[in-house]
RNA sequence: GGUCGCGUAGCUCAGCGGUAGAGCACUCGCUUCACACGCGAGUGGUCACUGGUUCGAUCCCAGUCGCGACCA
């Protein structure tokens, strides 16, 4: 044993520890155990550690060590994506800020160089972060979706479903960037409320006053885009406008005449029913454009300003104005041609890019799409017959949704970091999908027969989240048939927050199943989004954001794990707060102490395997059996992912049993117990604090390895420990050290309640105890005498007079304490217990005085009821006679 | 508007047909020889509301009110 040192002092100790479990290997798959695998959804490669990752990652570390524990072969696969956007954003703002030539300046190679330049300067933070936390990821295995592996995958999983027919250029509305000038995703758009303005404006008939009618009105948040209109439309029940269908009306400043359309689309309770409709730039007027054969005119370029051309038809002042400056100036143009009609105040929803924070725009572009509903299809199966199950069970149902209505996943991006497409084009255009050029020009001059040609590749590259789709297996070697992948795919579990279910494991599951034929994660847990300590969601604008390195700063990475781990309960919210963070510092500081008395007591941790059964003292059974209890708890809550129920049954043992009760019951046999009592107590000891160590040490790595090795008298490490078996069990031991403890806690109790000065040591008068009982008093009497302060312990068949009674067991005890008692704080202490029980005695009686309820409840609890009754009437008839005696006095 | 979810102790949350729980906070004691980041004893709840099912509802069902998220 080596001296433990008063406090434990987690900046210095976490990095060392962390240190000695990195250099021992001892988080590289081992053992020819069962094969267990995490992937970890991988971090961005910009990203820095924040509460959310804390939460998931310390997740995943629970779920790893335990099964290193069991026994299991694990390989935690860790690594990090491109983040294609992110990256480049980073990248780019870096070269302004050092007054760098622009990107465009330099090239795409150069640039391109950049970045990699900056990743390995700059890329490896989260990594550190993690392992500060203490995750014991196989680093050594570490993957970037960059990687020539992974990226070999993403080339052929696109040149398969290329030739396969599901991956195909279109030209549709796309989430359009004009500050990144690139196709978004949807989920990178962010829908926000804001104040905005209803424009009304006048489109007069070309025909001039149709039924009393001159004009038709519409109303429009984007006035701008009127310049693109290529039609008006009404709903076709719409009795107002029905005569007008099929006429024509004259788009105002553009001067062009655009049929009247009738659509379901309008609705007629909603201002005038009429709107007006942009193919081109948005995307509900897309769809009823498409239906009517209505022309897509497009308004903008890249940067969202407004272009005028011979097809669009927009007069040249507006030429290259921002979309915003044209709104004015068309609404100003509107009212001079007296055509404005009112002007109100309005609440709308405008999308912004989550990264670049400007409005995004609608545009009508030429992107590469992925067939995303017919690989859904066997996606959904997998889920639907179980292969995959979600934890909790009822996400499954946010997933189907999302995976029944899947729509076409635009996977080009205009950026230049990250998978460039693999198609060339020849000199007509004509595309040649290849895994490499030399490939692409023999299809092309087979194409030109014979002819050879150059060939230009596409200039866009791929969403980040096609090589991410791939990262169960391709970082595992997929294309190649590795021997990880057999041994460790399917993965067992994928655990992330839910709001990227869709990023994550709807693109993981279809990629999967296409080309592994088989399911990516046996299991999905989803875990809660962390908020603040009310309950609102973190945003740096609210300044409420935890930072997870300051809460590991302030109290160690053990307090900030456990905390996590028991909030990570099944709801959606997790509220963190840094005082319940102190709260397992401080439980931490507690087993620390208590490892310091066991020392104290020359109670070391030793190899040997102490079989409880060979533990004469009750006291020692109880303990093993309450810790088998334990153990068989915690395995069984992390088997279901419920981390909450762990941590909660090794903090109740730990603090509550072992602590509050075991060690201090054990004081008087250390102190004045025979030899062999002494001995056993100190193996059990020993024995207890191993166990709690051990299933603890998923929780708190550091803390538990640091007090392992301190105590630990034989060879192995922690490392080589095999999680606690939990069969061990001692019904009568634990019927009689509750017994004891019940005792105590009356006799506290009562004490305190009847103003017994805390020094005082009391007499205990057993009043007609049954040998039972009796036997109980007398091997206990040290431990009673010791924690309840009584001096001796008697027996009588009548209790002294002027004693504070207790009912304890069905037996009445008496305290004499003639002259210190308080009268009437004890006729207030029993009148209270009187009620007490008259108050459950009169529920139970309740129950059984119904006749249905004998009737119809099941046999067990009727006669559990009965015997409430019999246990409730004795009790009662002894504070009864309790508190005669009281009043008799 | 659609979907999902939530209203349990002052706060943050478990529980979920049969005796209401935890942590923190709060109150009162205590320099008890591992620990004041502690020890001991307590206070605190018509389990949102209204109906229904049931022998029995905090738990199941329906509705109402309030809150939230996601999707339109």
């Amino acid at each position: 044993m080596r001296d433990l040192p008063k406090t434990f002092d987690h900046l210095e100790a976490e990095p060392r520890l962390y240190r000695e479990q990195e250099e021992a290997g001892l988080f590289k798959p081992a053992g020819e155990g069962e094969p267990f695998s995490i992937v970890i959804p991988p971090p961005n490669v910009t990203g820095s550690l924040h509460v959310g990752h804390a939460l998931n990652n310390t997740l995943q570390d629970i779920l790893c060590r335990y099964r290193r524990r069991q026994g299991r072969k694990v390989l935690w696969q860790y690594g990090v994506d491109h983040a294609g956007i992110a990256t480049q954003m980073v990248v780019e703002r870096q070269m302004a800020e050092r007054q760098e030539p622009h990107r465009r300046d330099i090239g795409r190679e150069a640039f391109v160089q950049k970045v990699w330049e900056w990743k390995a300067e700059s890329g490896g933070m989260i990594k550190n972060q993690l392992k500060r936390l203490g995750a014991s990821c196989d680093w050594s295995r570490e993957r970037f979706t960059m990687d020539e592996g992974l990226s070999a995958a993403v080339r052929k999983v696109f040149v398969q479903l290329y030739r396969e027919g599901l991956i195909y250029r279109d030209k549709r509305l796309v989430n359009w960037d004009p500050k990144f000038q690139t196709a978004i995703s949807d989920l990178e758009v962010e829908n926000r409320e804001v104040n905005g303005k209803m424009w009304h404006f006048a489109y007069p008939l070309e025909d001039g006053e149709v039924d009393g009618i001159k004009e038709i009105v519409i109303a429009t948040t984007r006035p701008e885009t009127m310049l693109g209109d290529g039609a008006v439309a009404v709903h076709p029940d719409d009795e107002r406008y029905k005569n007008l269908i099929g006429k024509k009306v004259r788009l105002p400043i553009v001067d062009r005449l655009i049929p009247i359309i009738a659509d379901e689309y309008p609705d007629p309770e909603l201002g005038t029913g009429a709107v007006k409709i942009t193919g081109a730039h948005d995307f509900n007027d897309f769809e009823v454009a498409k239906r009517h054969d209505i022309p897509l005119i497009v308004l903008m370029d890249e940067e969202a300003r407004i272009i005028a051309t011979e097809e669009n038809g927009v007069p040249e002042r507006f030429h290259k104005l921002d979309r915003f400056e044209a709104r004015e100036r068309v609404v100003k143009e509107i009212e001079e041609l007296g055509l404005l009609r009112g002007i109100e105040d309005k609440l709308i929803m405008q999308p912004f890019g989550d990264r670049s924070g400007v409005v995004i725009e609608p545009m009508l572009t030429d992107q590469w799409y992925v067939d995303a509903k017919t690989l859904a299809g066997p996606a959904i199966e997998a889920v639907n017959s179980g292969r995959t199950k979600f934890v909790p069970e009822n996400w499954s149902k946010t997933y189907f949704n999302w995976m029944d209505n899947i729509e076409p996943w635009c996977i080009s991006r205009q950026l230049w970091w990250g998978h460039r497409i693999p198609v060339w084009y020849g000199p007509d255009g004509t595309p040649f999908c290849a895994e490499d050029e030399a490939e692409a020009h023999r299809l092309a001059t087979e194409h030109y027969d014979g002819e050879a040609v150059d060939l230009v590749q596409d200039s866009d590259v791929l969403d980040t989240w096609f090589s991410s789709a791939l990262w169960p297996f391709s970082t595992l070697g997929w294309p190649e048939d590795t021997e990880e992948l057999r041994e460790f795919y399917p993965t067992a579990v994928l655990s992330t927050a839910f709001d990227i279910i869709f990023f994550w494991v709807a693109r993981m599951m279809m990629m999967a199943m296409h080309f592994m034929g088989e399911v990516p994660f046996r299991t999905v847990y989803i875990h809660a989004l962390v908020r603040d300590e009310h309950g609102q969601k973190m945003s740096k604008s609210k300044g409420n954001v935890v930072d997870p390195i300051e809460y590991m700063d302030e109290f160690g990475a053990d307090p900030l794990r456990f905390t996590l781990a028991s909030q990570a309960t099944q709801g959606r919210d997790l509220s963190l707060s840094k005082q319940r963070v102190e709260g397992y510092r401080n439980f931490r500081t507690k087993l620390w102490n208590a490892a310091r008395f066991l020392q104290l007591r020359s109670v070391p941790i030793t190899d040997e395997e102490i079989d409880p059964h060979t533990f004469e003292l009750p006291l020692n059974r109880w303990i093993a059996h309450e810790g088998a209890k334990m153990a068989g708890e915690v395995s069984r809550a992390l088997d279901d992912f419920r981390f909450d129920e762990a941590a909660s049954a090794i903090y109740q043992f730990a603090w509550g049993t072992f602590c509050d009760w075991y060690l201090e019951l054990s004081k008087p046999i250390l102190d004045e117990g025979d030899e062999a009592a002494q001995a056993e107590t100190r193996k059990a000891m020993g024995a207890a604090l191993k166990t709690i160590l051990i299933c603890l040490e998923p929780f708190m790595p550091f803390v538990t390895r640091e007090l392992y090795h301190a105590m630990n008298e034989g060879k192995k490490t922690i490392d080589d420990q095999r999680w606690p078996a939990s069969s061990f069990a001692d019904d009568g031991a634990a019927g009689e050290i509750a017994a004891a403890i019940a005792l105590i806690s009356e006799i506290r109790s009562a004490r305190t309640e009847v103003n017994v000065p805390v020094a005082a040591k009391l007499e205990l008068v057993a009043v007609d105890a049954p040998d039972q009982v009796k036997a109980l008093l007398d091997a206990q009497a040290p431990a009673i005498k010791r924690l309840a302060r009584i001096e001796t312990i008697t027996h009588a068949s009548e209790p002294p007079k002027g004693s504070v009674q207790i009912v304890s067991g069905g037996v009445t005890y008496a305290l004499p304490v003639a002259d210190v008692i308080d009268l009437k704080a004890e006729m207030e202490r029993l009148a209270k217990a009187i009620g007490k029980t008259e108050g459950e005695l009169k529920k139970a009686n309740g129950k059984l005085s119904n006749e249905r309820f004998v009737a119809n409840a099941p046999a067990e609890v009727v006669e559990q009821e009965r015997e409430r009754v019999a246990a409730f009437t004795a009790e009662l008839e002894q504070l009864q006679a309790a508190k005669a005696r009281i009043e008799a006095l």
